[in-house]
RNA sequence: GCCCAGAUGGUGGAAUUGGUAGACACGAGGGACUUAAAAUCCCUUGGCCAGUGAUGGCCGUACGGGUUCGAUUCCCGUUCCGGGCACCA
């Protein structure tokens, strides 16, 4: 009999022996080189794992066993990300306290993740909820809170050096509270009076990331803007190194792309415009307008403020004062998402005048809500004929439109395009004011020349300044919520005060409900014992509040992405008491040279990582500048649904293939009872009782389901449980299969059809080994030829498809060589004895199994990465092609050492061409070393 | 509207980055073994045409052009799908 493959043995004893000899225990070893692969950690879930969860960790998991095998150290931690909306939810619903079901769901995904066979070291698991770890979130805020960015040195600086240089120029303040309010305008983790996004549904405010399209993310209720006291970052000092981090970094172009998009660079001109409150008085005020157009002051024909703008009120005249409050009510009135909906054009004019420096010409100021506030300076100068939106807003309110490029037609439309020979710039020579004997004169020039002209004559007589402008805005870092961090904060005298770093963590405190109180607190308010005793420096009872040594502590808690944000830091050193990570262990792992996860991370945790890890940096705590060298975005796994069709007001169903000829309803059938497509009709049946009575049209004897390609949901009965697949075909099976899907950067449709194709190449791998009496088929025989040559194919091209994560294709290259060296009935050692490690990375369980068969002591995991020796590879036969008229081909030999010169001569002698190049002239001859060589020929004359 | 990434058989996907398109796998069809099923093994499988046959010819990588001896690959234009940003001046 021969040895039959029994996975589930082969699994159950490894994942024993790995555990009992920690084969994946790390420790930092400096005689060895590192290499930090990463999974972004997973929000436990109630639902578990499908499929798609594990394929990230699966390719991870790959590159880390491959390296280890190359010989690097290597770390690959998990843990998770226990903070989260869904647990807070469920509490308000029972009652039950959110840490009891994250850590249910904790248990479960570890059970799950265990069946799969991954190399993580879970000595060195993080949990975000956990105090151990959030203690260090709560230091790296205060650490914000007390630094300040220096623009000169582009990076964080403690704040005593800002508060030194307030008083060496004699500006410090007396009051408390003048020099709190005052370090709140710098410090990096800062108390704002900023308009948010606020969720009524939620009960919270929500970062920018969390808000698309004016509702949240989770949940789906709407978002409105309010203005509101809370904790903010701020990232946007570090846009320019967010931005600049991008080149040196090794990411995909297009979640650079996204980056780059949303921190939103925008180099301009801000230029100072006097006003006046009537049509051609003395300047009573500036304002200041941005623009990156600043070749288009000649064609100004009007100014427009933002309606939130803090000028409209100056500039507004008596007689305009009603109609500019009413439109001021009606701005109030519409909710961010009218706004970004309803583009319809709005506006009133304020009575004022603005005076273009350039031209000297007053220019009414309108009131729009199409200028934002929160870009630029809240104003701008317009220019009908080249933004469209200002074209627009010229069209409604019948104002001028002066075109300023050759050839431009703004008889329809406004021309937005970058590109064209400048005119009208001045229209006369008069037009232009005179600066120190300078006039401005852009005729002539391109556009792009204009702009730098403008930049520079502005700069030149003190009329404006060049100013970068970045889209990306401080994070809003305080949540309304119960479940997440809290804020090591208590306020005295309404200032925002520190508890002592020594006293940290300051842990959540308990309470008896999780909604916010009834005089509208967040959920914090329901804690009693939640005031902190300065003398005796701890948490005290409410009641103790005296406000001379007991004060009241935050009620917010933090956001999501604050515990996610340097989690990749503490792994280096997860037990250490005294530090978030030990300067030792920093120095040793540096930063993640690999990181997967999705791409929906994009624009929330990939940002503030980066953000949060170069503000450690600056501290000298993180070692290097950006956390992640490597990213790789997992594709989703899409659901594949099975339908069946039921013949309307019947409880008949019809095969796919005859459902045209009756008038029926698709409805979505479990994909778990159907196989090939095939319905299994008994589990049919059983699957509910609404079924149980079901008559079918079969088609030759089968019932034949549709599919179609959706998202993996529970609703769409096409939810696919790994734990399901490796009971019937084995986590190594699972893996192969998750990788051989496709390219692991791609989307893909999970399909449990093609699963048997892996499952039969481990049986074969398998096979290999074995007698037909199911003893050790592996011999000292010498290997033969063919079958050195098939192994040193399949080195070199796994080894090759790793280092690029091509694994699908490198899962091909094994089942051809397997089926070569079964072919060739290979049983030598040295062939055979290279296969286990070779699979390793892929097949963790039956590499280790076959490892020990052969004789091996120890692990796989400990095995040398074989080397491919090209000797063996060398192609002997190389084609050769003829061209004339079409194509003509045929294979050839040549030595193994011939240079594309040599094979060009022997091909054009070689009997075999002779035929054809006779009567031929030879016009061209084309020799592609080790592959072909092309002869283009012509008849002779 | 702007930016990014794509489009290859019935299906998932290969193609050493300019060198025999469709590797590998699934599915399908045919066959062997078997009382039968499962498992296993062998053959065929992009389309069209010719031939009893070995085989040969033509067409084919979304569509239309171009460069090249040669294009799935490079360039220009078009269509479609996916992703990001979006009254950001």
């Amino acid at each position: 009999m021969a040895k039959e493959y029994n996975f589930r043995e082969i699994e159950k004893k490894w994942h024993r022996l790995w555990t009992e000899r920690q084969t994946y225990k790390v420790t930092e070893d400096w005689s060895r080189r590192k290499y930090y692969v990463l999974n972004m950690f997973p929000y436990p879930s109630g639902a578990g794992l499908h499929v798609g969860h594990p394929l990230g960790y699966i390719a991870s998991d790959i590159y880390a066993r491959y390296k280890r095998l190359q010989g690097f150290n290597v770390l690959n931690p998990m843990g998770y990300d226990a903070y989260g909306l869904p647990a807070e939810q469920y509490a308000i619903k029972t009652g039950q306290h959110p840490e009891k079901t994250t850590f249910a769901n904790i248990d479960r995904y570890r059970q799950q993740l265990d069946k799969i066979g991954f190399c993580f070291d879970w000595d060195r698991e993080v949990r975000t909820c956990s105090p151990d770890y959030y203690k260090w979130t709560q230091w790296a805020f205060q650490k914000m809170f007390n630094s300040y960015f220096d623009e000169e040195l582009q990076k964080a600086q403690p704040i005593e050096k800002f508060i030194d240089k307030f008083k060496q120029e004699g500006k410090w303040p007396d009051s408390e509270q003048e020099q709190s309010d005052l370090l709140m305008q710098h410090r990096l983790a800062f108390l704002g009076e900023t308009m948010v996004n606020w969720c009524p549904g939620l009960g919270t405010v929500l970062a920018n990331d969390e808000v698309v399209e004016g509702v949240s993310v989770r949940g789906g209720y709407p978002v409105e803007q309010k203005k509101m006291r809370q904790w903010c970052l701020r990232v946007s000092a570090y846009s320019q190194r967010l931005l600049d981090g991008l080149d040196t970094i090794d990411w995909s172009e297009s979640i650079k792309e996204t980056q780059r998009n949303w921190i939103g660079r925008s180099e301009g001109t801000e230029v100072e415009i006097p006003y006046t409150l009537s049509p051609s008085g003395e300047p009573e005020g500036a304002f200041t307008i941005f623009t990156t157009r600043a070749d288009t002051m000649f064609g100004v024909t009007f100014f427009v403020l933002a309606p939130e703008s803090e000028l409209v009120d100056k500039v507004t005249t008596p007689e305009q004062r009603q109609a500019v409050d009413e439109y001021i009510k009606y701005v109030k009135s519409r909710t961010e998402r009218e706004r970004m909906i309803d583009h319809t054009v709005t506006g009133v004019f304020s009575g004022a005048y603005g005076i273009n420096p350039i031209t000297g010409d007053h220019c009414p100021i309108y009131i729009a809500e199409y200028v934002l506030a929160g870009y630029g300076t809240g104003a701008i100068m317009a220019v009908p004929a080249h933004d469209s939106r200002d074209y627009a807003f010229a069209r409604h309110f019948g104002l001028p439109i002066i075109p300023l490029v050759e050839g431009a037609d703004v008889s329809e439309e406004s021309y937005d395009a970058k590109e064209g020979i400048v005119m009208n710039s001045p229209v006369s020579p008069d037009k232009s004011v005179e600066y120190d004997g300078e006039r401005l004169c852009l005729n002539g020039l391109t556009i792009k020349q204009a702009i730098a002209e403008t930049k520079r004559f502005v700069q030149a007589h003190g009329l404006g300044h060049i100013k970068v402008n970045y889209r990306l805005r401080d994070a809003i870092f305080s949540r309304q919520r119960y479940w997440g961090e809290p804020f090591p904060v208590y306020y005295k005298h309404g200032i925002p005060t520190m508890i002592p770093e020594q006293c940290l963590p300051i842990e959540l405190p308990q309470v008896e409900k999780f909604l916010p109180t009834e005089t509208g607190e967040p959920p914090l308010g329901n804690a009693k014992v939640w005031a902190w005793d300065e003398q005796n420096r701890r948490v005290v009872d409410c009641s103790a509040i005296d406000n001379k040594t007991v004060f009241p502590i935050e009620l917010y808690t933090m956001p999501g992405f604050a515990g996610s944000s340097a989690y990749y830091l503490r792994y280096m050193d997860p037990h250490n008491n005294e530090a978030l990570v030990s300067p030792e262990a920093a120095a040793y792992w540096q930063n993640v040279d690999l990181y997967v996860g999705g791409s929906e991370h994009a624009t929330g945790h990939l940002i503030y990582s980066r953000f949060w890890n170069k503000f450690l940096f600056d501290l000298g705590v993180s070692k290097t500048d950006e956390p992640f060298k490597k990213l790789v975005n997992q594709g989703m796994i899409q659901g594949r649904s099975n339908f069946v069709y039921r013949i309307k007001e019947t409880n008949t169903f019809v095969s796919l293939g005859l459902k045209d000829q009756y008038d029926v309803t698709p409805i979505h059938v479990d994909v778990n009872i159907v196989k090939n497509d095939i319905l299994d009709l008994e589990a049919f049946k059983a699957w509910s009782p609404e079924y149980a009575t079901a008559d079918f049209i079969l088609e030759d004897g089968k019932y034949v389901c549709g599919w179609a390609i959706e998202k993996m949901s529970k609703s769409m009965y096409n939810v696919v449980n790994p734990d399901m697949i490796v009971e019937n075909y084995g986590a190594d099976t699972l893996r192969l299969y998750e990788m051989f899907l496709g390219p692991v950067e791609q989307s893909k449709p999970w399909d449990t059809n093609g699963i048997d194709g892996c499952f039969r190449f481990l049986k074969k791998l398998w096979a290999l080994f074995w007698d037909k009496d199911g003893n050790l088929a592996a011999t000292d025989n010498e290997p033969s030829p063919e079958s050195l040559k098939t192994l040193h194919k399949l080195i070199k091209k796994v080894t090759a498809d790793i280092e690029s994560f091509s694994y699908n294709t490198s899962i091909s290259a094994f089942m051809v060589a397997v089926n070569e060296l079964t072919q060739q009935k290979c049983t030598s050692r040295t062939v055979l004895g290279e296969l286990p490690v070779l699979i390793a990375p892929f097949a963790p369980h039956i590499a280790e199994e076959l490892w020990e068969a052969l004789g091996n002591t120890g692990s796989v995991c400990d095995a040398k990465w074989p080397q491919f020796d090209e000797k063996y590879l060398v192609e002997t036969s190389i084609k050769l092609g003829v061209q004339f008229n079409g194509k003509v081909r045929f294979d050839m030999l040549f030595p193994a050492d011939a240079t594309p010169e040599q094979m060009v001569s022997l091909a054009t002698s070689a009997p075999e061409a002779a035929k054809y190049l006779e009567g031929m002239q030879i016009v061209k001859t084309i020799a592609i070393p080790g592959r072909i060589v092309n002869i283009v020929v012509k008849p002779q004359a």
